[in-house]
DNA sequence: TGCGTTCCATATCGAGTGATAATAGTATGG
DNA sequence: CCATACTATTATCACTCGATATGGAACGCA
């Protein structure tokens, strides 16, 4: 197994803030369930990274799969923290773009949600079951009726709700997620203009009509 | 170790021929690194599957890292079968299309290999390096100078070549590598029909002029 | 200061990992 | 029909996995 870079090790006596370990676990959890997938991922690497013990991981969380979850949770609560704004107003274009820009912008600051999901999303497993129940069907379902109303009042490409969310999760944020695959193949450059021009491309899939010229 | 009687105990594994193991192991290997990963796939299942024991990995491979290269080869052979024909005289708008039409009918029958792909496309690793440079590199440019010639004679809608190479990969093979996640958001039918008009979505996305109305 | 709760640190468990050595068995060419 | 080359099977190695038990250290509160 081929581990790339050298994490922090675990300290000795200085105390931590609890609420603190947790969010430096979740956040180690987020990286290594992100690269490594679920079975791939080890609670010690994780603890290592937090500079914690592999122990206390069962001590804050349950469990293994526990820790995924909350992991999980907490990237969707960090979206959300972004997209709280007008996302439910969608019924103009205008709004529901600066909802996709902002969606992007996310995946591209923490591509690690976009990495699990499709991680989760090839094999059937109780934890799809729970990342769908959970927090995919009620954005999948925001993104269909907003859709649907833009299409009623004529505004958008002549696509369906679902090729759209396509276009979203798989073109739009995996765009993000396999950055280390597309920058070995690609010229592209990481960060905000790259980020921004590639929220410009899938806009211009949605509304070809309004958007400026190519590139 | 009592081995007193000589009984008959027939060979729990009937001999194969060996090609046909190797086959066996590989076909095997595909599902396993494909559901779990590299690091959470274990040869001791990925042997179960093919009815054989797990030191046999390591007789006809030399160690789980060449079984994945061997896996991942095998896959990229059969996608090439499906596409030799007119993929380079990629000139014309009805063989680019072709094309991509043989692409994706082999993504929705062999999804294993997009989902061995994206896993490995999130984060670096020398098997990451090894796929793009054998495999992915080779297609890319291909892809790239087709779509170059065909914008060159004014055909085709106004995308760079490495958006047409994430709308190809993304967007349209995903879909059949997410297919346990589509299948629990959408209302979709897998099989045939439904994996035609996916095609049929992602070439009205690169030739809007040509490609009849939608659904 | 002293007590009780909360959290950390160490050791260890049984199960599972990839890999190898050694043996047992089969098929094939002379 | 046997000698030889292959392949299958068993046993086992050192290691890592997630989880738990236990004792002690650090804290809040009196």
């Amino acid at each position: 197994m081929e581990r790339s870079n050298a994490v922090p090790t675990a300290r000795r006596h200085p105390r931590r803030r609890p609420e603190h370990l947790a969010e430096d676990l979740l956040d180690a959890a987020a990286i290594e369930f992100a690269s490594h997938g679920y079975d791939g991922a080890s609670t010690r690497r994780i603890a290592d990274r937090a500079g914690a013990h592999q122990p206390q991981i069962n001590y804050h969380f349950r469990s293994k799969e526990h820790l995924w979850r909350a992991t999980v949770s907490r990237l969707f609560e960090m979206m959300a923290l972004q997209l709280r704004r007008q996302v439910d107003e969608g019924s103009s274009v205008g709004a529901f773009s600066d909802a996709i820009r902002r969606f992007l912008r996310f995946s591209s600051v923490h591509p690690e949600l976009n990495r699990i999901i499709n991680l989760e999303a090839t094999s059937p497993s109780s934890r799809l079951d729970w990342l769908v129940a959970t927090h995919l069907d009620p954005l999948h379902r925001m993104v269909g009726s907003a859709w649907a109303a833009l299409r009623a009042s004529g505004e958008g490409a002549d696509l369906t709700a679902d090729e759209v969310w396509e276009l979203l999760t798989s073109y739009g944020a995996l765009h993000f997620a396999n950055a280390p695959m597309l920058s070995r193949l690609q010229t592209s450059a990481d960060g905000d203009p790259a980020a921004e021009a590639h929220a410009d491309s899938v806009l211009r899939l949605l509304f070809p009509a309004r958007m400026p010229g190519p590139r």
